[in-house]
DNA sequence: TGGTTTATGTTATTACATAACAGAAGGCGG
DNA sequence: CCGCCTTCTGTTATGTAATAACATAAACCA
């Protein structure tokens, strides 16, 4: 997990394949549950993704989606929007890139959420975290604004790397 | 002012020449006062954003720096990420564009500052409102995190639109 | 005025994302 | 089982966003 600011960040580790193929077979079911269909590239967009704890570019998923040579853009795309749909990742808009929903680790709720995110300038980690917004819901209301969407994305160094 | 939704959208107005000329002064000014150079592209690509009270794609800017054919991209990228740093406008991350912080305006306080984004997917509008974000600090601070930028945005339907 | 720093001009390239359409696979009523 | 419809995938091409690298020019300053 080597970085560009030049540290190592063993910190920053990997999942083992066993929790990761835990959250699969998790993510087939939810699929089923909703009468969608999770099928080899949804799979295995999810797979590439569950693989780094810390959010992924498209175009890495893109390269690594063969074991010979990459997939075409668009079945990673549409993987990504599915994904997304399901609640299963998240978009991180300032870093063009996505992360797994934490919500579904460890056997935590599973519901649809709005969530905030703990980003790492310098390892490029990513911490998921619950948070209400009163002050902005408030402001909402008093414009007449009726919000469907928050994007709440924090940058800065996590602990290990202060 | 058309608009994707196919809506004539007459509420999202653009400020008169003179109101643009006041905050193009006011942005020299701040330059000045802090040993920065406002030069031609950069008031240029000021103008151009103040022309709209919306966000503004970079490539709008772009092509619209001549009056006889577009800038080039780096020029354009540069006056946006200077005035970014000064504080004059807000990168809209979930959009890709830029928007003059209305923190200057109306003669209002010119310090640098986090904001908060109300963005209409129906007309394109954008609402700079400041807010707090307690649990947001005290997640980061249970976490060790240290927060350096906030990206707030809110994405929905202003009141014109709903 | 000459050297240094800062900003711009220019070419080229890289990164990110989707449109459009053809074909395959799954679902379902007959 | 067949035919139809819907959903998903494959593929080509293109559109959109952003930056690297280096040459030139302008401002700053001793």
């Amino acid at each position: 997990m080597s970085h560009a600011c030049g540290h190592d960040h063993d910190h920053v580790h990997t999942l083992d394949s066993g929790r990761i193929d835990a959250r699969l077979s998790e993510a087939r079911r939810l699929c089923e549950a909703k009468g969608e269909r999770m099928t080899a590239p949804r799979l295995r967009t999810l797979e590439l993704i569950l693989n780094e704890n810390a959010p992924v570019k498209a175009y890495d998923v893109i390269d690594r989606f063969h074991p010979d040579g990459a997939a075409k853009p668009p079945t990673v795309y549409r993987a990504l929007a599915f994904l997304e749909q399901m609640g299963l990742i998240h978009r991180i808009e300032s870093l063009n890139a996505f992360v797994a929903c934490q919500g579904h680790a460890d056997g935590k709720a599973v519901q649809p959420h709005a969530a905030a995110f703990l980003l790492c300038d310098c390892c490029g980690s990513s911490e998921e975290v619950a948070v209400s917004l009163p002050e902005i819901d408030q402001q909402a209301s008093a414009s007449g604004f009726e919000t469907r969407r928050v994007t709440l994305e924090a940058r800065g160094l996590c602990k290990a790397c202060r």
